[in-house]
DNA sequence: GTGATTTGACCCAA
DNA sequence: TTGGGTCAAATCAC
């Protein structure tokens, strides 16, 4: 609890930061800002960093422990919930297991393209295989069902879930399941936990210029390419599993990368823990209202 | 021919 | 009972 005072206290400081930010720029804007506004910034992402670490350090015991994903020397079929479907009597679930991966570590993502055929940004560096797609009460944009497309060939039972947001389809809503005991997705898993890293290579807001601000972590959206995540009456075709986003734009390291070049041209906001989605929340919210949590 | 996607059906947690 | 997650046969693309 400790962190997450320190947390607050983090949050409360970059929400005075920006309140400073904003003064700055309202009341004059000028080339005499302009430093200021750069010392206010620097301070900001500074505490931003923390926060994110002392988050990170508070949340990765609930992240880790309860349902560690099969590893790779385990039984692929252990952690798994789909899995049953394989033998003939997909009901003789183990206890605890159901087709249902409620027991996965997830973490979510928000990314935006420009368009709403621009796809690209929603590829993550991961080869994802389609395996269903489903129409979601309340939402407006049916949510499309991914999971590794080494599943059988390396027993990786990552997943993940793509949804347009309802209120802006051009802001894609991605929920990763589990981590990956792939080869590629090692890669990932290895930078995926460091997006304070990867936030300092972060980019300018892409074209679109439109930015989701939250507490979540951010990192910069970058594709060569994508499937397309949901089969709109205009097809999306030439999808392209290969991909990369999160390593091979705000970060360096791609070695599965697709020659494929890409720009860079979505943001993202990304908790990569469960317990960081209530942040996502509390973004929407005023959060940065911090005296009730201090 | 092989692998990926689509889509209706099934299963299960809430 | 309902809605979300997954399966798997059919279909498509390369």
């Amino acid at each position: 609890m400790e962190e997450r005072c320190a947390l607050a206290t983090e949050l409360a400081q970059v929400l005075d930061t920006v309140r400073q930010l904003e003064a700055h720029m309202g009341v004059k804007g000028g080339a005499d800002g302009g430093e200021t506004c750069r010392t206010l910034v620097s301070s900001m992402r500074s505490s931003v960093d923390r926060s994110i670490h002392i988050a990170m350090s508070s949340c990765c015991v609930v992240l880790g422990a309860p349902e560690s994903p099969p590893s790779a020397g385990g039984s692929p079929r252990s952690g798994g919930s789909d899995q049953a479907a394989d033998s003939p009597c997909r009901g003789a679930h183990a206890a605890g297991q159901s087709k249902k991966r409620k027991t996965q570590p997830k973490w979510s993502t928000q990314v935006r393209v420009n368009s709403v055929e621009d796809v690209g940004p929603l590829d993550d560096g991961i080869s994802w295989r389609k395996y269903g797609q489903k129409d979601i009460l309340g939402a407006k944009y049916p949510r499309a069902y991914f999971r590794c497309t080494h599943r059988h060939t390396q027993g990786c039972y990552a997943s993940k879930q793509v949804q347009r947001a309802h209120g802006d389809p051009l802001l894609f809503d991605v929920v990763y399941h589990g981590n990956h005991t792939c080869a590629q997705g090692k890669h990932y898993n290895s930078q995926r936990p460091q997006p304070v890293a990867s936030g300092e290579h972060r980019q300018p807001q892409p074209a679109g210029g439109q930015e989701r601000i939250s507490v979540g972590l951010k990192t910069q959206g970058c594709a060569p390419g994508v499937a397309a995540p949901f089969s709109f009456p205009s097809k999306q075709a030439g999808a392209d599993t290969g991909s990369d986003f999160q390593a091979g734009c705000a970060t360096t390291a791609a070695p599965f990368m697709s020659p494929a070049t890409s720009e860079c041209k979505a943001s993202t906001t990304e908790s990569p823990m469960g317990d960081m989605e209530f942040m996502l929340q509390l973004a929407d919210a005023d959060f940065l209202d911090n005296s009730r949590y201090l």
